[in-house]
RNA sequence: GGGGGCGUGGUCUAGUGGUUAGGACGCCGGCCUUUCAAGCCGGAGAACGCGGGUUCGAUCCCCGCCGCCCCUACCA
């Protein structure tokens, strides 16, 4: 009656929710918004075993951080237990599925073949031949997978199937299903599937970065999606940085790739680097004062924003703006010698000398110290960050010793200096 | 074994019957407030899996091969 499209993402709720997944729930959801369709969650969960209420919580969590929302469901597969009895019965009835050692198989016509038109592969043909009769219902009646899939998707109206390429070598027998129940089968379109750099399906053995720890190492979700989109998706040669409402507006299926991808964590921390960046400092201060459970934040946050790639990255560089933290030796080692010591005692008297105590005062000083002792700039301003931040890495060091303030410099030089 | 899919630099991708095969990450070098990061500039890195064909001409068309992956469960 409607043409509306209608797709739908349905993880077996069996782990957390990895990249892959979350890639696909992020095609369907940009099919979905960029056809005025709905986005139906479904849990496959008749795998009773391995199905449990906190990973279903897990998938709908990292659904939700990555806002991309559902507008039905989440239906419950083991729910409609019923329905997929009822087709089932019907099938037996028919004479379309039969009874075998308790369990009920499908029958497969032996000549002929089905054709899957796949959106992303073009027509893929499958000889009748080489499917045997299988399995849909245990011998204790529960239904197996293609059987509930095929019948879910056609209660639940779905217009077009979007998902891993795993389920390719299934999708005719899901056809055959529909069409022995006297439907006509979605449209389907399968996703290349993502590896781990074994160059295998990625799966919950790999290392493969859950939702959650994407979230929990500092990623935004627009990176991760911005990110996730372009793994099998290319819009033209250049155009790298999407946001949500171009992605909606400019994804399309036809321009998947068929080729599976490689989750490479580098160039998302880089595309994460430059989502941080265009944050406004107080957003970004706001969801550090959350994640480290402490307030103040502000001022560190201004000057360190330029350096991080993720939110984990804030407080190793820049806590010591907050607190004192103790010298980390590898640093020490490389940047006192050679006379840094030395260095360090003139630059705790340039800066001790230094009124008011801002930014390019502190730095007219150093500088000038610099050019008194004929010394390379490092030379001088290594000593300085190592002696307050105790270590080589930190925002720039004029900001840094301005935020600092002129007391805590000086003592924390002191400090350094006492150990000499 | 059978069936299916895929094959552009290390990675993600753009691309067309005739291009110096484009961009991005990463990597190397330089500049910059040193380090790290960012930014900017420059660089290395792909004979477009291999072999045949079709064509005046193939990365893009056809065939074969090889490789990788998926399915082939009373898992999903």
């Amino acid at each position: 009656m409607s043409s509306a499209v209608r797709v739908r993402f349905a993880p077996s709720p069996t782990g957390a929710l990895h990249i892959g997944g979350a890639r696909t729930a992020l095609y369907n959801w940009l099919v979905a918004r960029g056809r005025g369709g709905t986005f139906v969650l479904r849990i496959e969960d008749t795998d009773r075993e391995r199905s449990t209420p906190e990973n279903v919580e897990q998938i709908l969590d990292a659904l939700r951080w990555l806002e991309l929302h559902w507008d039905e469901g989440p239906h419950s597969q083991s729910a409609r237990a019923g329905r997929h009895r009822e087709a089932i019965d019907r099938l037996v009835s028919e004479g379309r599925a039969y009874e075998d050692e308790g369990a009920v198989r499908l029958r497969v016509p032996d000549e002929g073949s089905t054709v899957v038109d796949d959106a992303i592969r073009g027509e893929v043909r499958f000889e009748h031949a080489a499917i045997a009769d299988f399995v849909i219902a245990r011998s204790d009646g529960s239904p197996l997978y293609n059987l509930a899939v095929a019948v879910d998707d056609l209660d639940m109206g779905i217009t077009d199937v979007v998902r891993g390429e795993d389920h390719l070598s299934n999708t005719p027998r899901q056809v055959l299903i529909l069409a022995a129940l006297g439907a006509a089968p979605p449209r389907y379109a399968h996703l290349p599937l993502l590896h781990g750099s074994d160059g295998k399906k990625l799966s919950k053995r790999h290392e493969a970065a859950s939702v959650q720890e994407l979230r929990d190492r500092g990623y935004l979700p627009a990176a991760v999606r911005n990110y996730l989109a372009l793994l099998g998706w290319g819009f033209d040669a250049e155009t790298t940085f999407f946001t949500t409402e171009e992605l909606v507006e400019r994804f399309s299926l036809d321009r998947v790739s068929r080729a599976p991808a490689v989750f490479d964590e580098k160039k998302l921390r880089w595309m994460n680097g430059r989502y941080l960046r265009e944050l406004a400092v107080e957003d970004l201060t706001r969801m550090l004062e959350e994640r480290i459970g402490r307030r103040g934040l502000a001022p560190a946050v201004a000057i360190a924003q330029e350096k991080m790639q993720t939110l984990e990255e804030f407080w190793p560089l820049a806590g010591f703006l907050l607190e004192r933290r103790e010298l980390d030796e590898r640093a020490w080692a490389k940047v006192m010698r050679d006379g840094a010591p030395e260095r360090l005692v003139r630059a705790r008297e340039a800066l001790a000398g230094v009124k008011p105590f801002a930014e390019p005062e502190i730095e007219a000083a150093l500088r000038g110290l610099v050019e008194e002792v004929g010394a390379k700039p490092g030379e001088v301003f290594q000593p300085v960050r190592l002696a307050i931040s105790g270590t080589s890495i930190s925002p720039g060091i004029f900001e840094s010793v301005a935020l600092l303030g002129q007391e805590e410099t000086l003592a924390r030089i002191d400090a350094t200096l006492a150990r000499v």
